[in-house]
Formats: C-alpha cells, sequence, structure tokens
DNA sequence: AGCCAGGCTTGGT
DNA sequence: ACCAAGCATGGC
C-alpha cells in the first residue's frame, strides 16, 4: 500500500485480543496483520516486538485519528491497578494480558450494537458487512475499479473472500435515514431494522445530538442514548464505554452476568439487581476496563 | 410480566 | 443430512 507506515511503540498490548473482544465487528485478520477502517481512513495494524506497525494512506502528519482510535497513549498499568485486588479480577487480567479498550466513533458504534440485539459476534460481523458493502461511501484513498458492485448473499458462488469487507466507510446516519425498512431487513436484520432507522432517523432529524453527548456526564449521556429506538441500558453502557470514552459504564449482559455469578456468587444464585447494584460498585473508576477483561475471560478461556 | 422478533451455530440423531 | 434448540436484548 503506498502511504504512510509507522510503528506506534506502546508496551502491553494485544491487538488480536483487542479487535477480537467484540468491541468493533469489521476488522479482518490475515495472518499477523489486522486490517479495518476508522471514519474515512484505511488502515492496517500488524502487531510487533516495539509496539503497532501502521499502514496508511493518511499522511504522516496527521495520525491522531489512528492514535486516538488505538488509544495508545492509555497507560495500561495505571488502569490495571485500579481494579479490585480479588482473585477473579486477577485471573482476569492475568488471562488477557495487553487487552485495551478502543475508542470508537459513536455512530458506527451505536448502530452496531443497535444490531448487536440476540445476536452473536459472528452474526454482527455480517450484518455490519452487509450494510457497509451496500451502503457505504468509498474510502479516501482507494480506487473505484476496486469496488466492485456485489449482490451479497446473490452470489453464493463466488469465493467468500469476494463478498467481504470492500473498503468502505461505515453508512451515515443520514444515508440510513434515506432507506426503506426492506433495503435494511436485506441486510439479514430481521426486527432490528425499524431500530436502527429510526434511530439514524432520530439523528439525521437533528432530535439526538451524538456530538453534544461528549459534553454531558455519563447519567444524562445515558439517558440521552436510551431516547434512540432499540437503544436500552446495556447498549446504551457499550456506547458509552466504547465510543465516548467513559470508564464507569459498565454493561451487564449475559456473558458478563454469568461470569459475575460464576467468579464472585458460586455458592448461591444472585438476583439480577443484586448483580447490577454489585457490578456499579466493585471495580472502581475503570469499571469498563474491568468488564472488558471478564467479558473476554469468560469468552476465551471459561465458558 | 412475559412473550416475541430472524438467522446462524451447535448438538443430537 | 437433517431438525431442534440455543443464542441474547429491547419493545410492547
Amino acid at each position: 500500500m503506498a502511504g504512510t507506515k509507522i510503528i506506534f511503540r506502546v508496551r502491553d498490548y494485544d491487538l488480536a485480543a483487542t479487535l477480537n473482544s467484540g468491541q468493533v465487528f469489521r476488522w479482518r485478520q490475515t495472518g499477523n496483520s489486522w486490517t479495518g477502517i476508522v471514519g474515512k481512513n484505511f488502515a492496517k495494524l500488524t502487531q510487533t516486538d516495539g509496539g503497532i506497525l501502521a499502514e496508511t494512506s493518511a499522511p504522516i502528519e496527521d495520525l491522531n485519528w489512528l492514535r486516538d482510535f488505538l488509544q495508545v497513549k492509555v497507560d495500561l498499568d495505571a488502569v490495571l491497578k485500579t481494579f479490585p485486588d480479588d482473585a477473579p479480577m486477577r485471573a482476569a487480567v492475568c488471562a488477557c494480558r495487553g487487552l485495551r479498550l478502543l475508542r470508537q466513533e459513536p455512530w458506527e458504534c451505536l448502530a452496531s450494537f443497535i444490531l448487536s440485539s440476540t445476536k452473536q459476534i459472528v452474526q454482527i460481523r455480517q450484518i455490519v458487512a452487509l450494510l457497509c458493502e451496500r451502503f457505504g461511501e468509498p474510502c479516501s484513498g482507494v480506487s473505484a475499479e476496486r469496488r466492485k458492485p456485489l449482490r451479497g448473499d446473490q452470489c453464493g458462488f463466488l469465493p467468500k473472500a469476494a463478498t467481504q469487507d470492500l473498503p468502505v466507510a461505515f453508512p451515515t446516519p443520514q444515508r440510513i435515514a434515506a432507506l426503506s425498512e426492506t433495503d435494511l431487513r436485506n441486510c439479514k436484520m430481521g426486527f432490528r431494522a425499524p431500530n436502527l432507522l429510526a434511530a439514524a432517523r432520530q439523528i439525521a432529524e437533528g432530535k439526538i445530538d451524538l456530538e453534544k453527548i461528549r459534553e454531558l456526564d455519563y447519567s444524562e449521556a445515558r439517558t440521552e442514548l436510551m431516547k434512540l429506538r432499540g437503544v436500552g441500558g446495556k447498549i446504551a453502557d457499550c456506547v458509552l464505554l466504547f465510543a465516548y470514552g467513559f470508564d464507569s459504564a459498565f454493561p451487564v449482559d449475559v456473558w458478563i452476568e454469568r461470569a459475575l455469578q460464576q467468579l464472585y456468587f458460586p455458592r448461591r444464585r444472585a438476583s439480577e439487581k443484586r448483580l447490577r447494584h454489585f457490578a456499579a460498585t466493585h471495580f472502581g473508576p475503570h469499571a469498563g476496563y474491568a468488564q472488558q477483561y471478564l467479558f473476554h475471560y469468560m469468552r476465551t478461556k471459561l465458558k
């Protein structure tokens, strides 16, 4: 790829664990490298001894979008030190060394998590890929002929790679707001289609301002996000944590519920309410990081 | 309060 | 090869 090559010197950064931990849904692994898109920029990332090798078509003097996305400036040790010193947390940190939180663009993150409801990660990836392939704008620095018009699931005879991830930006709220529910259902999102459509329209009409949410405190921001169709407490917390950087957000899904029950209340069955209260009080100022460690630990090591 | 919404994956036969 | 059950969140 013509363009910029740079190494971000960073310790304790496990790229694979981070990109595979259910925060983002469009990154693809090829060998030791990962390719994906941040905003309108295409990037290829490779784990190296000294840190992360980044290749992108953007000019080298302006890579803050990528530093910000990767959160390379976060002092992970300092974050880990704030975790409670108990056996489950120590095990999770030990098992997932180098796991990080990314900082995503709010709209892509929000839309992805609206689509995530009652879906497993592989299926979310498929839905998001279809949506982007059909309605996303081509990325800057990518020639037009690489964007072959494909019909997604209608070209089953093509090798799988041909239908995967062309370099396109995630479709804007305006673009999605102009679509029909049928267009969206055809991306296999089922009952999530009207939710995504309504949310896109609420945003396109200016009823909800995703940028303004940055200025609010955690609970105000949560209330605001939950005005969007298809956004309950869990999805709001995912967006607050993964896009807005509210480290105190602690999304509770069934995996986390299972992890808390199994690791912290192995004897007696704890009510959902009790688990929520525990989650909100036990993990400290970077509870969201703790949540990510427990989530990934549960999914990859315990199950 | 409890049921419903798709479609892919997993497990049993 | 096939069918049933499992997944997992918000809206009504």
